[in-house]
DNA sequence: CCACTCAGTAGAACAGATTCTATTAAGACG
DNA sequence: CGTCTTAATAGAATCTGTTCTACTGAGTGG
């Protein structure tokens, strides 16, 4: 599908190069969230100059959203591991929620770097609608397969955009989480009480 | 209701000089943005001392919310001047978060700080809370006072959580004309599309 | 195998937010 | 009027993201 360019040593040493990074970033923001992650102490523990390091990920939030990415990944792994059981759209996708904002807020300083880097990048993120494209599969029943697109939404669809809304609402929840406004019952129930008409007629 | 402080020379003199620092600041903003709005300019374009600056407004957030709010003020003033006439409660309120919209996007500048205090705010910022009442009374038809208190929402009701959704909403279409991704139309008929289930019940 | 390119390096330099220090003076209050 | 508290001032200093410079060396391609 995608052209393969001829590999070299060079671009291995590359890959490993900014894969080292970005672990290295994420050990630090598991720590002291985002502001411990400075880019000076990244270079240095993984032994890149910083000048390295900004070629790699030309801003800060270019790296905090490629480490936001990984968790993503995982996330996405759990889901089709173990899918949600209920029986309406509404209940899924709350189901979903809600097991993304648990396992979120073990790392409140990491949950904290998904939902500033959706919200604030300039950075093409693609973030937001992978999140989308998860909720909508788990919404309509689709299986979540892994990186097959086994049925590219119709990203201006009615449906799509409930699902684009829900998941924007969910992100909200979670910044008032954060914020340490509200607890993880609240938002369970405000989803519930968003989802239900939002994805009623699924 | 509050209990009044007796005022002195002291307090005049402090209300006094914020007021010139929230307006130097709104100024500034207006132009270049909230990058424009640098710590060290509002102080000496307001005639007072970096420190003094930091001592009214502890951080620039702060100081972005403080302008915001003002902004605010305007749009309410502009909503019961001239209330939205729409049968249903989703088209009245689409029709307040479009007219906002519009507002705001005059100054885009100001929008994206108006988006950014509200989503990362540390800061007491009832903002949301502000947003959200505005669209409650609008939506459920109670005409658009301006600090009376006409009926204090009951901020755990469903509909009071429906409504919160559509703003959390909005704040996302909001920002995603701001990256560009999206036009005022496009927000529109998402608006409509998302507000139409979650105020059906109105 | 050699020349050359360009990624990588070290570290200085810059920018803007925030903090700190020493000093001054306004105004509350007896 | 004379303290005395405390806000205000000027400006240096700090912190962190980002940029720039000059230099080096690994690897590619002929």
């Amino acid at each position: 599908m995608a052209v393969q360019a001829p590999i070299g040593m060079r671009m291995r040493n590359q890959n490993q190069r900014r894969k080292r990074i970005v672990q290295t970033a994420a050990a630090l923001a598991l720590r002291g969230g985002v502001e411990a992650m400075q880019m000076r102490t990244v270079a240095e523990r993984a032994g890149v100059a910083l000048g390295t390091l900004y070629r790699y990920f030309p801003s800060k939030m270019d790296l905090v959203v490629a480490v936001v990415t990984e968790e993503l990944d995982l996330l996405e792994t759990s889901i089709s591991r173990r899918p949600p059981n209920a029986e309406t759209a509404a209940g899924r996708a709350v189901d979903v929620l809600m097991r993304a904002t648990r396992g979120l807020m073990r790392e409140p300083e990491l949950a904290d770097a998904l939902v500033r880097s959706l919200i604030m990048a300039e950075v093409k993120t693609e973030l937001g609608a992978r999140i989308t494209d998860l909720l909508y599969r788990v919404a309509t029943g689709t299986p979540v397969a892994g990186n097959e697109e086994s049925a590219p939404p119709d990203r201006d669809a009615d449906d799509y955009v409930l699902v684009g809304s829900l998941a924007s609402i969910w992100i909200f929840e979670l910044l008032e989480i954060l914020k340490g406004h509200r607890d993880m019952e609240q938002v369970q129930q405000r989803l519930e009480v968003a989802a239900e008409p939002l994805l009623a007629g699924f």
